[in-house]
RNA sequence: GGUCCCAUCGUCAAGCGGUCAAGACGUUGCCCUUUCACGGCAGAGUCGGGAGUUCGAUUCUCCCUGGGAUCACCA
């Protein structure tokens, strides 16, 4: 049980404030890679340290994305294991008794300054003023007085002046900073919670945790929380900060913004499964040219070693494109269970048999909420130019098209059967019976069916999705234009 | 502003002293084909700038520039 220290543990902790942020699930995702790599085990811990920002539903939200992207966690508040309470409120006197051990151990101070009097430096046009320590200065029997007079206090960390610090990440490398670049950080705050800072560092020791996997946003406060580590005799754990995901050069992808959130994209259309796969490469590549990888593949060929340092630019066009490859990948009936909502959502027409319209659209969207825009180009019919029937490269003409369409109508009209085998073989006799070619009648006939130059299928299977009484009526419409305009 | 970090096609990226500088998305053209799409093939497109180190820098060092992060009783 002594190599039980040996085990890796990840963790993710997201603070229960709104919805799943793609930069926080890749985060999830990596550590969750990462333990599952070394056989480790990956935990989930709610911080939600600031009673004012939590929100109703946050914590169903973390694990339902987590869900979808089918991330099982072995510890959570959810799934209890034996370091819990995992959710930080539920541990409020831990850390406040981590305090008090650092306070006798002089790492830590009572200070009882106001919150607005924090800025009690003498040159306050300074940029970066830190607290001045001056209730460090107190004397035991004030400290006492105030304590019994019920004065609100909160305890900071006594940072001492140690010149430089520095600690290696396993991205970034050595990262040192001055101490005289870090504040007296408040550990516990005057409600009696900790500072996410403090809840974060006993937290992580207290859980076992082996490998902290966070944003590269910490990387310039790691020297402080391994300040505590040492004050409390704890050994540090391994760092790995990953970089931003941005949404142009400029500017992080970010909550404000709404080009962000899991659920927005799962309700565009997106499989969890494609997001997930794009997003992990977004700051990581196997080793190799794969792109699209399944989970297990990643987690065989996860390392740090495949992680970048700088930040990524979210291209949407791209996880489309990855998205249209998991879509292509599904069988058709998953395929329809998984379109019919938009189907049946769509602002047009129903008549439609979602079967037929399921298995048109499988290789021709790449996100579902395309689909709509792709039944208008069935659906939607009015007049047209009758200029698209002329069509060089396959010899078709205004004169073909007259003769091709009055010969469908007339085999529409007499086809026992109109199913799209029936129909294509009956448009296939038309041949002989014309002495036209395939595909002078069929670009004259899909058009005619139409009345557009593209459209998703042929000739055929628009006739079978319109059926037999919409299909004569469109022909003979555009047979009146043609007739019309010759 | 102080401090920290980053820098290869438009974008994701490989590269870890000697390469015609991979691959992918997107884009362009072609093929397949009754349109579109799928699929296949081909093309265009990149080392931010300046000093060094070296026989030789995309690669190592420094400076500049650009960008990001961080300086809360938020996490």
């Amino acid at each position: 049980m002594d190599d039980k220290l040996s085990v890796v543990r990840t963790r993710f902790a997201p603070s229960p404030t709104g919805f799943m942020h793609v930069g926080n699930l890749r985060t999830a995702l990596y550590a969750y890679y990462f333990a599952k790599a070394s056989n480790g085990k990956f935990i989930i811990r709610i911080e939600d340290t600031d009673r004012d920002r939590l929100v109703d539903g946050a914590v169903e939200k973390i694990y339902y994305a987590l869900d979808q992207c089918n991330v099982i966690e072995d510890e959570s508040p959810r799934k209890a294991g034996n370091y819990g309470p995992y959710v930080q409120s539920e541990r409020k006197s831990i850390y406040l008794e981590y305090a008090l051990k650092l306070i006798k151990s002089g790492d830590a101070y009572y200070c009882f300054c106001d919150k607005k009097n924090r800025d009690i430096t003498d040159n306050p046009e300074n940029d970066s003023y830190k607290y001045d320590k001056r209730c460090l200065k107190l004397s035991k029997a004030q400290i006492n007085e105030k304590l019994k007079a019920k004065t609100p206090y909160v305890i900071r960390q006594n940072v001492q002046d140690l010149g430089t610090i520095s600690f290696t990440d396993l991205v970034y490398g050595e990262i040192s900073v001055d101490s005289s670049e870090i504040e007296d950080n408040i550990l516990i705050k005057s409600d009696g919670m900790p500072t996410y800072n403090f809840a974060n560092v006993v937290d992580d020791h207290l859980m076992g945790i082996t490998h902290v996997i966070r944003g590269a946003e910490y990387l310039s406060s790691t020297p402080k929380y391994n300040l505590l580590y040492n004050s409390l005799g704890w050994e540090v754990p391994k760092y790995i900060h990953l970089p931003a995901i941005m949404r142009d050069e400029r500017h992080k992808l970010s909550k404000r913004h709404g080009d962000a959130n899991l659920e927005d994209f799962i309700l565009k259309g997106y499989l969890p499964s494609a997001i997930a796969n794009y997003i992990t490469l977004l700051g990581w590549n196997p080793g190799d040219t794969r792109e699209k990888l399944t989970m297990q593949e990643i987690i065989e060929s996860f390392s740090i070693q495949g992680l970048s340092k700088s930040s990524s630019i979210f291209d949407e066009q791209k996880m489309k494109w990855l998205n249209g490859l998991y879509i292509r990948e599904l069988s058709s009936d998953e395929f329809y269970q998984k379109s019919l909502p938009y189907i049946l959502n769509s602002s047009h027409s129903k008549k439609y048999d979602p079967i037929k319209i399921a298995k048109l659209l499988h290789s021709r969207i790449e996100i579902f909420s395309e689909i709509d825009e792709k039944i208008a180009l069935i659906d939607e019919f009015e007049t047209y130019s009758t200029e698209l029937y002329d069509r060089i490269k396959l010899k078709a003409t205004k004169a073909t098209a007259l003769i091709s369409i009055n010969a469908t109508i007339e085999l529409f009209k007499s086809l026992s059967q109109f199913d799209e085998i029936t129909i294509h073989d009956g448009l296939l006799s038309l041949i002989d019976k014309t002495g036209l070619k395939k595909g002078q009648i069929l670009w004259s006939v899909r058009v005619a069916l139409t009345g557009r130059e593209s459209t998703p299928g042929g000739a055929s299977e628009t006739a079978d999705i319109l059926g037999r009484k919409e299909s004569i009526k469109r022909l003979e419409f555009s047979l009146a234009l043609l007739t019309q305009t010759q």
